[in-house]
DNA sequence: CGCTATATTGGAATCGATTCCAATATCACC
DNA sequence: GGTGATATTGGAATCGATTCCAATATAGCG
């Protein structure tokens, strides 16, 4: 036999002299019930410290009010806390709570995480990366309502929210043509991913659309950090004729381009203009000058995500890719 | 009237031609049911594609299997990720689940946030701080099981991990007397909270354990950013006799410390060895030269917390504070 | 005053698991 | 074959809420 120590909603009818209906009207807010016998279940459920628990709630309605956030490397990024804050936010005000596992992107983990979230009927699971890529989530999840977040889908089957990353790539370069720059250097990162092609596709748009041709030479590409940051700037002091501002990957590249331009004795953004993206504020805000970059939408990515769980708009046909601004922060570098 | 199509225990037992006492020996791996039987049951439940619904099981058997995190502002730090890790690894091994809530320190949200994992019957909580210091949760708390992470309740009532700061200042300090340093300036956060006063201690502590007297001048406090560092710096190397070594309140400041020396045209580590604390991977392992740093022990922090709530060792009389070591990293500041 | 429409209310049935008790089957041993 | 001990098993009761239906009270109206 369990302890059974616990008020429940028979205690509260019971101290209230009401019938076990009524108590569960009252809890819920339902609108047939009496002002008086409302204020009388009231003050009982005040006076024996009442809580309902959620267990016997779940069982009945199917409900569990909850959703599921599965995440790969939470650990390895800042964003992280940007992101779960966004789906915390938006879950809270429709009274659900975040189930958090974090898989180190190992498959089995998330199938058994899925699984879990499975059994507890979640309204649905946020499947969050770290960085912009294509991913194959469990097959099980499809067993409930899922968002892709900061990652999609080869065939694109599955809602995703991601950064629009040619248009945050569009408007950095933009940015810098507009502040006279015709000769814009572009450090890009070594490996395909959507960031890495997508931004570079901005990147020559906003050339092309203010009519600066494509040089094949202004574009360099290594590992993003530092370390390549520092490469692919010093290549670029080696051209013939110099940039006069640069475009870099991320913060981290950008960080490293600094180096090279200090080392070189050119003054940013006097000789050179320089931008980053990301917006690792650590980083970015911290640097020498103060480095202006675009910021991932990390919190409204989250936000987005939960919406679209708990919204309640009925599911289009054919699963929305949504495409999250990169706003400009603008410091000192440009 | 709700949908019915969910597999239940029931069906299985029906398909499986048992009772559904035996179909629940079955999931829970009782003994005492036959090998047949149980290869029976276990087929079934393949076929149909049984779940169990945890609701259900947490109705009957009062456990949610699941723990509470609690965090007050999981942006605007990098370290959150590693704590919440930590928490999941273990929650994970004993097959509970993470109900995270973040509270940007709102004391009517933390509220609120513990009645719903109370409601939810969590096995305990953990109520986690982005920084060390003294904090008083709010009280329903009391009613589960709790763990404060990188913070504490003034009259020590509850228990609580936190980083070792003493033996964190002592160690860094005394590394640089290890490597020959005997005048070494240390540049403190300005105000006063558990790091600032620890670490200040075990800075003392190490000097005089080695014969150092301690000499007011060599100590600088600042406001804990790059800028403070800056400033920290400076005042440093106004000193008639200069310091040959600095120890850092953290990173950040020690981001500063660097830029006063390079401007100054001073090499680190050879004109003044620099350690730092906390180890803030992006900032430490990419300034120049990587600096040397104390590692806050978050990880293993939230490891410990969620050991504590699941270990299922008796709860002692008096809650323990334990303080976890933070292990220095070598770079080559120092 | 009598009758219908409406507002409240009580409480049994239900959600889907676990658990305990009693019933049956099986076995060892004389 | 008989007896008692042990191994399996079925199924009712239970956890604590919600919900629906029927019952009662009240109000409105001619």
């Amino acid at each position: 036999m369990l302890a059974r120590n616990r008020i429940t909603i028979h205690d509260i009818a019971r101290h209230a002299g009401v019938g076990v209906g009524t108590v569960s009207r009252v809890l819920n807010n339902h609108p047939n019930v009496s002002a008086d016998t409302r204020a009388a279940v009231q003050q009982s459920i005040e006076q024996l410290g009442y809580r309902p628990r959620s267990a016997a709630k779940a069982l009945r309605t199917r409900k569990s009010l909850a959703i599921g956030f599965i995440t790969d490397y939470i650990a390895t990024t800042p964003f992280a806390g940007n992101v779960i804050s966004g789906a915390q936010d938006v879950a809270w005000q429709y009274d659900h709570i975040l189930l958090l596992v974090n898989t180190n992107g190992d498959p089995v983990l998330e199938e058994a995480a899925v699984e879990m979230m499975l059994a507890r009927e979640v309204e649905g699971i946020i499947y969050a990366t770290m960085w912009h890529r294509v991913v194959t989530p469990p097959k099980n999840i499809l067993e409930t309502n899922v968002v892709l977040l900061d990652c999609y889908v080869e065939d694109r089957s599955l809602p995703s929210v991601v950064p629009d990353e040619l248009r945050g790539g569009y408007e950095a370069t933009a940015r810098l043509i507009q502040n006279g720059h015709r000769r814009i250097g572009f450090m890009n990162h070594c490996d395909p991913d959507p960031a890495q092609v997508l931004r570079a596709e901005g990147y020559r748009r906003a050339l092309s659309d203010h009519g600066i041709a494509f040089d094949e030479g202004l574009l360099v590409e290594r590992i993003s950090e530092p370390s390549g940051g520092y490469e692919a700037m010093r290549r670029l002091l080696r051209l013939p004729e110099l940039p006069t501002a640069v475009f870099c990957y991320n913060d981290r590249m950008a960080m490293g381009a600094y180096d090279a331009l200090k080392e070189q004795g050119l003054k940013i953004p006097q000789d050179m203009a320089v931008i980053g993206y990301d917006n690792q504020e650590l980083l970015a805000a911290n640097l020498h000058p103060s480095l202006t970059t675009m910021e991932l939408p990390h919190y409204g990515m989250g936000r987005w995500a939960a919406q679209y769980l708990l919204g309640g708009e009925p599911k289009p046909a054919s699963p929305p890719q949504v495409l999250l601004a990169c706003p400009l922060i603008e410091r000192k570098s440009v």
